[in-house]
DNA sequence: CATTTTATGTACCATTTGGTACATTAAGAG
DNA sequence: CTCTTAATGTACCAAATGGTACATAAAATG
């Protein structure tokens, strides 16, 4: 897949040959289907968010508690992130960019509508029920999160080399997962007791 | 500088010949000192490490309270990362290569090792003086401070352009170093109150 | 069947680009 | 004042690579 090449080495460094040669298409099937390897980037790279989006939107999450579902929705996207590393790559080759080609697409910010969507939804339900404090914006709930659980994936190997840890191992990622959930919990509840 | 060429486009994307356009040296001097293409980018990368971690240092945190000082840490690393662009690029362009030459350093665990201290120092004082909640982890409080101040400078672009938000407008970044300050202390905090 | 699109293979080009050969100059060393 | 070593300019190469020209096969269309 062309994902794979652009998530290894970005759209500078990857190789239309090599992405022809793990297809069972052709250099020239690329160029006739997409005419350039910029355009298949952006191609490649509105496919990830689709992709990513819609498994997250699988997610049951109205008939929990909101404590529980934001607890769960946490917990879900921090593995969601770490099971989906090319989707990753690709948004931060992406950055690198400075967000050059995803800016051309016409659907993304309607693809990740729902996102904010659903923790608005279990925000507003924990305010209404006492649980969570009020006045929090849950765009920035999210984005919180999202930092949380992206750059647990994007930044393990400098950080890893840096504090020499294996930040992939079951035991570091079992840890972070629930640290992460706690930070967020306390961040929104009224009284967070543990 | 190579800094910037490199924090640009990455190693891949980077061209000798631009970076030695916009120095006072030529191609034939960079590879007279340097070797190679990725020998430039690794002594490059060193060098962005280190000019942050030295102005990072330069905190007198001792004399303030726990909580007032773990509030500066984190508001001062926040505004840190912001201007300091280009390192934060060279960081996310080397964990496209997956940290291949960071590990190649020698010195970098050293040269980081001061930022665990640091924090470990503020907490101990904390937990001593009963405002700062027990049996965390120093390492892990910074993993967490790294990513929230990290990701809002590295993903700023696709972030903005999905949720149509001027991620580097004055308002936002007040709004965003607020909460996390907010996020960090409350997640520390034995009894946080706001 | 005739004809018009769509799909595909082959071979190739033009450019870019990391890297070098060679010659030369500047600078220390003794 | 030699002689060795560090510094630098010029011109260039070989390989890689994005992209295309051309011919052709396979569908689809009428």
């Amino acid at each position: 897949m062309a994902a794979h090449e652009f998530s290894e080495k970005g759209l500078a460094g990857a190789r239309i040959n090599e992405i022809a040669a793990a297809t069972r298409t052709s250099k020239r099937m690329i160029y006739y289907h997409f005419g350039s390897k910029e355009a298949l980037y952006l191609a490649t790279l509105e496919q990830q968010y689709r992709a990513v989006r819609e498994r997250e939107s699988e997610l049951a999450l109205d008939h929990m508690s909101p404590e529980d579902a934001l607890r769960c929705l946490t917990s879900v996207t921090f593995d969601h992130h770490i099971a989906n590393e090319d989707y990753i790559r690709m948004v931060m080759s992406e950055n690198i960019n400075r967000a050059k080609y995803l800016r051309q697409s016409k659907d993304v910010q309607a693809l990740n509508r729902p996102a904010i969507h659903t923790l608005t939804n279990i925000y507003q339900r924990g305010v209404a029920s006492g649980v969570f404090r009020d006045g929090l914006d849950p765009a920035d709930i999210h984005a919180s999160i999202s930092a949380l659980v992206f750059f647990n994936v994007s930044n393990r190997h400098t950080f890893g080399v840096i504090f020499s840890q294996d930040t992939q191992s079951p035991a570091y990622t079992a840890t972070r997962r629930e640290n992460i959930v706690q930070m967020v919990l306390r961040y929104v509840k009224n009284n967070p007791t543990n």
